[in-house]
RNA sequence: GGCCGAGUAGCAAAGUGGUUAUGCAGCGGCCUGCAAAGCCGUUUACAUCGGUUCGAUUCCGAUCUCGGCCUCCA
């Protein structure tokens, strides 16, 4: 079975093939950092690491390069309000952003290439595309000429003349076509720049990621991926540039786009204001359900993130550990391999929700196993499958103590109740045992005899 | 206006031209002091209207509804 991949280019799932299967590159846009990310940017992250994973298994080099933009005008406003310079900034919001999205076990990546490193390579490519035709200067500002370019628009599906149609934005009067866009634009005093040929500036959004994938993974690359909402403007643009920049060289292979998350089925948004960061959302489940609610939904699907959600992605993993806490005493088998069924939804265009489900039948597997070879393979498979897909990492007993917050009954004062309880029930005073039963549950904790001793876990 | 996507049972979500998706919830049984968990069984589907076909949720066409991009945005 080999991988296949939705390319954006033709709309269509086509079997993956790299340019050289001794280095495979991946690009992948990453955030702004100007302040916490929210689910939304959380998704990408998630969906293209569980790539990462399977790229990784069938070849020996893969570069994954996601970057970050750490010069923009909104770091620029956020710094000039604080009164602090933009790398303040984007330091503080990239060590969250870290922090957070280790929470959803993403791998990092090979490479994390940051824009305000690339400046001089940025100012290469302009000055080659100005070289070629392809991009003039004009007040201080390096626009790249759009109609020098015959074929732009292919990836979004544009023509020029709907782009003019649609045009809700005034043209400046610098730009030679409406379409222009812009590569450099001049700083003043006040803001972050640096000098160049055209004067001390600042780079626009798109240049950057050409100018990293040219440096860090070459002119032609195997996937780039990104959101939806990156595929007009921006991934256009970078087509433009670095197709341009390199004689009409392909640029990548396969372009892969995830859907949106939304909120009432209307797309989440810093903009907009309705978005949840991932930090609050961290602190409502663990990390593994946050990952699972995003891979619970094919990528290319828009997933709409309500109150249920993590509650829901929680309980689907309850069922997974609960499978490896029942098999605690069981040695697991060595030297298994990915169960094949998971391996082959996942080669399917990441089709996660029904690797997921595999997942699930493993575990039914195992808990209605009765032979301990068996038990053995199953639990062994269930964990490799699992940890594939940056899940069931965690210990099965710990898994059900996790709390929201420390308020409530500690783990001590838990087992001190279930201590009473067990005496109680001894004493056959079944009353008093269901009673510190009921106490428990009223404050969340869920009890279950089992031969083994009464467990607990935090609803 | 141009382009793109979605509509599956109570909820979430895969998939397929004819056979159980899966998880949560519900119902029945086993088990249990009673529960819980687990196991077994089970009830609710494929937006609408046409067409193709022996047969369509699945292919084709039309319609409706919802969302997105065209401007910073994952």
């Amino acid at each position: 079975m080999s991988l296949m991949i939705h390319n954006t280019l033709t709309r269509q799932k086509e079997v993956f093939q790299p340019l050289d299967d001794k280095r495979v590159t991946m690009y992948v846009c990453g955030p702004t950092v100007y302040n916490l990310i929210h689910i939304g940017n959380a998704r990408p992250v998630v969906v293209f690491d569980m790539l990462f994973r399977v790229l990784r298994k069938q070849y020996p080099n893969v570069v994954y390069a996601r970057n970050v933009t750490d010069v923009d005008d909104k770091i620029n406003q956020a710094a000039k309000d604080n009164g602090e310079a933009i790398a303040e900034v984007a330091g503080r919001f990239v060590s969250a952003y870290h922090e957070d999205i280790a929470a959803l076990n993403t791998l990092p990546p090979t490479v994390e290439p940051f824009a305000t490193d690339h400046i001089s390579e940025m100012i290469d490519m302009m000055s080659t595309l100005i070289e070629l035709g392809h991009a003039y200067a004009a007040e201080g500002h390096v626009l790249f000429h759009v109609p020098s370019m015959a074929d732009y628009g292919k990836l979004s599906g544009r023509n020029q003349e709907d782009m003019i149609a649609g045009a809700r934005v005034e043209v400046a009067p610098y730009k030679r076509d409406a379409a222009d866009f812009v590569l450099w634009k001049p700083s003043t005093e006040d803001l972050p720049g640096w000098d160049s040929p055209w004067g001390r500036g600042r780079p626009g959004w798109h240049l950057e990621c050409s100018s990293m994938i040219e440096k860090h993974l070459g002119e032609t690359i195997d996937i780039h991926g990104g959101g939806q909402d990156l595929i007009f403007p921006h991934h256009e643009n970078e087509i433009a540039q670095s197709q341009c920049a390199h004689g009409g060289k392909e640029y990548v292979k396969y372009w892969m786009h995830n859907g949106y998350i939304t909120i009432d089925n209307a797309k989440m948004s810093k903009s907009e204001g309705n978005f949840f960061t991932l930090r609050d959302i961290l602190a409502q489940a663990p990390g593994e359900a946050v990952r699972y609610a995003l891979l619970n939904g094919h990528y290319r699907k828009p997933l709409d993130w309500s109150e249920g959600t993590l509650e829901q992605s929680k309980s689907a993993l309850d069922r997974l550990y609960k499978a490896l806490e029942l098999a605690a005493d069981v040695t697991v088998s060595d030297g298994v391999e990915m169960p094949e069924a998971v391996m082959a939804a996942l080669e399917d265009d990441l089709n996660t929700p029904l690797a997921l489900s595999e997942l699930h039948a493993l575990a039914t597997a195992l808990n209605s196993a009765a032979e301990l070879p068996e038990k053995s393979q199953l639990k062994a498979q269930l964990l490799v499958a699992g940890q594939f897909m940056g899940l069931l990492t965690e210990n099965a007993a710990e898994w059900f103590k996790w709390s929201a917050n420390s308020d409530g009954l500690s783990d001590a004062d838990i087992d001190a109740l279930i201590e009473q309880r067990q005496t109680a029930r001894k004493d056959r005073d079944f009353a008093r045992a269901d009673e510190i039963r009921d106490e428990l549950k009223a404050q969340g904790i869920l009890l279950e005899d089992t031969a083994g001793g009464t467990k607990w876990l935090r609803e």
